[in-house]
DNA sequence: TTACAATGCTTGTATTTGCAACTAATGCTG
DNA sequence: CAGCATTAGTTGCAAATACAAGCATTGTAA
């Protein structure tokens, strides 16, 4: 009832579907785009995760993408298995392993950014500059991050 | 060696990062509610869509959601074997079913509006009214449906 | 009418995923 | 320092998923 339904189908004014949707068709595209440059789209959070700041535990990565630990630890093998990134021992634990990128992943992971601006450009080239900002700004609140500007 | 991080991550403000943040949320809340009522979230959004328009064929119900056919299929054997829907010949043509909701299934999509709407108010707790209609229309423009106002 | 393409749907099989149980190391309390 | 809780990470196995190949029906066009 938030909506006035003018024809209009219930599931396309409800949020939660607008964004499965988004989800669907954003995936679809990246796995398209990561095959161009050879890489699993399962381990692409990562890799990009790891080219912002490396030097990091598995839990501490999984946190970030609220990746259950079996997984995380499952993706770092797939990373280690492409030559991408490496486990080094921490220095001050001998239960958990530092995450460092190797040159290859980091030379990977640096066609990464071109590609995410590319297909955020992509799905969003229905809105204007100034809703894409506002989209972005409204996104970034529903979920919690502040921003500080 | 750790990248120097000016200020906000970029994943934070990348479209894609939030859309897929979002979607992992919604999911795991829809999980928790709909096990409350005995539904499988697999069959969710097939068991909506069916109380919203149903006596369509698998084709056309899978579209609707971007699933791919073999997906279809198996979710509605599923619904069939929750015993919330039946396939009935169709009239028209003999390699396809149209889909029905059983009066069961009917009364368990029934309870599915609220569950729905008390998900997507949680999950958009941090806006403000006038924000929360304004994400939804901007996503609907995003996702390409028309508001015809 | 025959042949070939497209539609609608299903299914075998290999891979991925998720849960829970596991090892090992470390922290904490008395 | 003994005992127990917590942290960090891994793995076996069952279930879910995806791809491709399949079948039957319908459309089209010579």
């Amino acid at each position: 009832m938030a909506q006035i339904s003018r024809g209009q189908k219930n599931r396309e004014s409800s949020f939660g579907f607008l964004i499965q949707t988004l989800g669907r068709r954003l995936d679809v595209t990246m796995r398209e785009r990561l095959k161009e440059v050879d890489i699993d789209v399962k381990i692409f959070a990562n890799l990009m995760l790891l080219y912002e700041a490396d030097g990091v535990n598995q839990r501490q990565l999984g946190k970030k993408l609220d990746f259950p630990e079996y997984y995380t630890s499952r993706n770092v093998d797939a990373l280690v298995k492409a030559g991408f990134a490496e486990r080094r021992p921490d220095p001050n634990s001998r239960r958990s392993f530092l995450i460092y990128l190797t040159e290859k992943g980091r030379k990977k992971a640096a066609q990464l950014p071109k590609i995410i601006a590319e297909t955020n450009e992509l799905h969003l080239k229905r809105l204007t500059l100034k809703e894409r900002k506002d989209v972005v700004a409204l996104l970034q609140k529903t979920v919690g991050i502040e921003t500080t500007s």
